[in-house]
RNA sequence: GGUGCAUUCGUCUAGUGGCCUAGGACGCUGGCCUCUCACGCCGGAAACCCGGGUUCGAUUCCCGGACGCACUACCA
């Protein structure tokens, strides 16, 4: 069948957007991009409980900055709205309409209570063909019974009317073909009264349709309800159109097993989230990826192979390389836990990648929050320096504090181990030949100093090494004359003074 | 409990019956580079869940088991 891409990401506004559902879209968009399709984003807000102030527009911020746009959808628009279900209701009826007299569902006043009572007494109760002719419902009910409850306002739900025993197969892009039986799917809630919206399965069913979804990309956790859309699509006649389905499997917990659950980010110490979120409940702060220093490029990289592999040796993908090489059929079927290391690691391969100009536009915030001013010429040059050493961005002022602050301590391992009992005579003496140098660029100054070192006979790692703790504070950092050169003849000798002046032997 | 899905180094994975002495990456680790610390480069340790089949030959196919995960709501 041919038929032009479209696909959906339909997250449920309950929270901020978990990191398994950002990887959910983004196989959609790379999927959808690469087939020219488009990509809609609807919200399922379906449960009036649990609806979060905020969490919509968390979920469009989230995707702005990550770079993943959409064609159609809340905030967007299109020719298919409604794009938020609570929006669709009159929708919905229609087809709850259509399947009540269909006979492919009825109606049901079981209270929650009196299923809670029925589960309890027998073991593996399901609402299902072997007990709805023991429950309070339309086929148990005369229909003026019915009709009268329903005028009286009692409150009732539609379920979907199961037919036993019978395979139902599911074709699973990443899986293959999936079979179930039907006596083991229940007669699910489709529709409730009480708040006049469909649930989850009704509602998704009829917007994919409406909407004309080709393919429905998801996690895994609802493989075990596929049949049960297949056997909807069928019972409201669009089995010709139903969409093709892809299971994602899930992202696992890095310690031991399980979903990763917001609770691991704050029990490990990592981002759960893309964006940092306030609950406005609780007023808890979670941590998110883009606080945290991390590029929108290295989560999506990072993100993508945490289930799909191209089955080459490349781990640096670009988002148009993804659409490019993306495919269903090399999603791998198992679990993935999640690996905060790698994530790093990814983050610092687009920070070395990235111009020392962007860098350091970025790092100014960090330097103006630290009282330095510097113009930007100055901080582009230090910052390729020093950039290949660290995973983000706020990271590099560690790295380099010392080009624009003098140390005020001094390290004390470094100490024990380079600062040696000849150290601050040769200091002295090395002050006097700065203070008499005209030139003190580095070009200028290194072979000045070396050739003084030759000429006294000195050891050049025991001179440098002092010499750099005079200046930094520690045995570290770049090659020293970056650092005279960049902090001048003054400030070097004065750092030199105060060095002799406070490192006691 | 029931149903389904899965199972290669600690982790992400390559591998579709002989090319596997099982490859890559993260992490860990040895060395080189060097005034230091990093980066980088070169090396190292580290895996086919178990038992049956099928086959001349199984990591790869089939069956069983084990372990894991998901689902089992008037939540998505």
């Amino acid at each position: 069948m041919d038929r032009k891409v479209r696909v959906r990401f339909a997250p449920s506004p309950t929270g901020p957007l978990h990191i398994g559902g950002v990887r959910t879209a983004l196989y959609n968009y790379l999927f959808a991009k690469q087939h020219d399709g488009d990509l809609i984003l609807r919200i399922e807000d379906t449960d009036s409980n649990r609806f979060v102030p905020g969490a919509e527009e968390y979920i469009q911020e989230s995707f702005r900055w990550l770079g993943i746009r959409f064609d159609e959808g809340v905030g967007i628009g299109g020719p298919h709205g409604p794009y938020r279900q609570s929006e669709r209701r009159d929708i919905y009826k229609k087809y709850v309409r259509q399947l009540l007299d269909a006979g492919k569902a009825y109606v049901a006043f079981d209270t929650p209570t009196e299923l809670e009572a029925k589960r309890q007494e027998i073991p593996n109760f399901q609402y299902d063909a072997s007990t709805r002719m023991q429950m309070v419902n339309s086929l148990t009910l005369p229909p003026e019974e019915v009709e009268r409850r329903i005028a009286a306002g009692e409150k009732y739900v539609v379920r979907i009317k199961i037919e036993p025993n019978e395979d139902v197969h599911v074709h699973d892009l990443v899986r293959g073909e999936v079979v179930i039986n039907s006596s083991i799917v229940d007669d699910k809630v489709l529709y409730k009264s009480a708040d006049e919206l469909p649930t989850y399965h009704l509602a998704n069913v009829v917007d994919d349709y409406l909407m004309e979804i080709s393919h429905v990309i998801r996690g895994e956790e609802w493989l075990p309800s596929a049949p049960l859309h297949v056997l909807l699509y069928r019972a409201l006649g669009w089995e010709d159109v139903m969409p093709q389905f892809a299971h994602l499997p899930l992202l696992l917990k890095p310690d031991g097993n399980g979903k990763l659950s917001k609770r691991d980010g704050d029990r490990l110490g990592f981002p759960v989230f893309p964006l940092e979120w306030h609950d406005p409940k609780t007023g808890d702060v979670s941590s998110g990826y883009r606080e945290s220093g991390y590029f929108p490029e290295a989560v999506i990289n990072f993100l993508a192979l945490l289930g799909w592999h191209a089955g080459s040796n490349q781990e640096i993908y670009s988002l148009d390389e993804l659409v490019r090489e993306f495919s269903l059929d090399r999603v791998s079927k198992s679990g993935a836990k999640f690996d905060f290391e790698k994530g790093k690691w990814f983050n610092h391969q687009y920070l070395k990648a990235k111009p020392d100009s962007e860098v350091a536009d970025l790092f100014q915030s960090v330097l103006v929050q630290k009282g330095i001013i510097e113009d930007s010429e100055r901080v582009t040059h230090v910052v390729g320096l020093v950039k290949d050493r660290v995973n983000f961005v706020p990271e590099l002022w560690n790295e380099c504090s010392f080009f624009f602050k003098a140390p005020t301590e001094f390290d004390e391992k470094s100490l024990k181990k380079r600062w040696k009992a000849e150290s601050p005579a040769q200091m002295e003496e090395l002050m006097q030949l700065i203070a008499s140098m005209d030139d003190f660029s580095g070009v200028h100054a290194e072979p000045e100093i070396m050739a003084w070192i030759e000429r006294k006979g000195y050891g050049v790692g025991i001179v440098m090494n002092a010499f750099r703790i005079c200046l930094v504070g520690a045995a570290r950092g770049p090659h020293i004359f970056e650092i005279t050169d960049f902090i001048g003849k003054e400030e070097t000798l004065n750092r030199m003074r105060y060095a002799l002046e406070h490192i006691s032997m």
